[in-house]
DNA sequence: GGGAATTGTGGATAACTATGGGAAAAATGA
DNA sequence: TCATTTTTCCCATAGTTATCCACAATTCCC
C-alpha cells in the first residue's frame, strides 16, 4: 500500500525518481496518467488495467463519455523505471500538471499522485482546515 | 493497448509517421477511416474486421444507420507503413479532418485517432473541465 | 561510531527517430 | 509516343532518447 509524502526534483531530462518505498510494489513498469485537480497519477499496471476496463465499457456514442475516454487514454503513458528508479515525464503531462522542477509524490493506497510543489502546498493548506467538515459530510 | 498523445507533422508528400510505440501492434498494415468529431481513426486490421461486422449488422432500412455505414466504409482505406513507419493520408480524409500540417496522434485502447492539432487542443481543454464530474459519476 | 550499502542527482555516450529530400518507377494527358 | 506530374522507395542527418556510469550525500547495520 502506498502511503506518505516525498519531495523530489524533475531534472532537465524530464526524469523523476520514484520513492524507494514505492518501487517494489510497482516493479519496473507502471502507467502514468492525468489525475483530478491537475495532478498526475501513477498506477501499477494491474490497477490501470482495471480502470481501462471500466473506461472501455463507456458508451462511445455519447459525447461526454467519448470525451472522457479520450482524455483518460490520451493522457496515459507506459513508464519504465530506469536503473536508478526514475521515470520520464512527457511534455504534455508536465504541462497539464504545471510542473516546474520541485514536485511532491504522495502515496494514496492503490495509486501514487504527483503534484507540483507549490500547488500541493496550497491545496494541502486549504484542505487541512476543512478536514473536520469533510469528515462530517462523508459520515466518517 | 494504444495509449498516449503524440505530436507529428504531415509533410508535403502527405506522409505521416506513426508513433514508434504503436508500430509493433499495427504491423505494417492498417485501416484508416473517418472518425467521430472530425478526426481520423486507424484500426489494426483485426479490429477493423470486427467493426465492419458490427456495421454490416446495422439495419439498412434506417436512414441514420445507412448514412453511418456509408460514411464509415466510403472513408476507409488500407494503409501500409513504409520503412520509416509512415502512412499516406489521402486528400479526402485530410480535408474531412481539417488537417493542416501539425496533427496529434492519440492512442485509445484498441484504436488510434489522428486530430488536427488546433482542434485537439480546443477539444481537450473543453473536455478536461468535465473530467471531474465524469469521474464522480463513474466512481473512479 | 564507522564502514558499507543505498539513494538522489547529474552527465557522457550510443542508439534511435522524425523529417526532409533525391532518384526511380508509375501514372497522366495530350 | 513523349513530356510532365505524381507516387514509391531509399538514404541522410539533426535532434532526441535510452542506457550506462559517476559520485556525493544519506542511511543502514553491526
Amino acid at each position: 500500500m502506498f502511503i506518505g509524502e516525498y519531495p523530489y526534483l524533475i531534472d532537465e531530462k524530464k526524469r523523476l525518481a520514484i520513492p524507494v518505498k514505492f518501487r517494489r510494489a510497482l516493479g519496473n513498469k507502471a502507467v502514468l496518467t492525468r489525475g483530478l485537480d491537475n495532478c498526475l497519477v501513477i498506477y501499477p499496471v494491474k490497477e490501470w488495467k482495471e480502470l481501462a476496463k471500466k473506461l472501455e465499457s463507456l458508451p462511445a456514442g455519447k459525447i461526454d463519455a467519448r470525451g472522457f475516454f479520450r482524455i483518460m487514454f490520451s493522457g496515459a503513458v507506459d513508464v519504465i523505471l530506469d536503473k536508478s528508479g526514475r521515470i520520464l515525464i512527457p511534455d504534455n503531462l508536465k504541462k497539464y500538471a504545471f510542473f516546474k522542477k520541485n514536485v511532491i509524490i504522495i502515496g494514496l493506497s492503490n495509486r501514487i499522485e504527483i503534484w507540483d510543489e507549490v500547488r500541493w502546498e496550497e491545496y494541502k493548506e486549504k484542505r487541512e482546515k476543512t478536514v473536520g467538515e469533510m469528515a462530517e459530510q462523508l459520515g466518517i
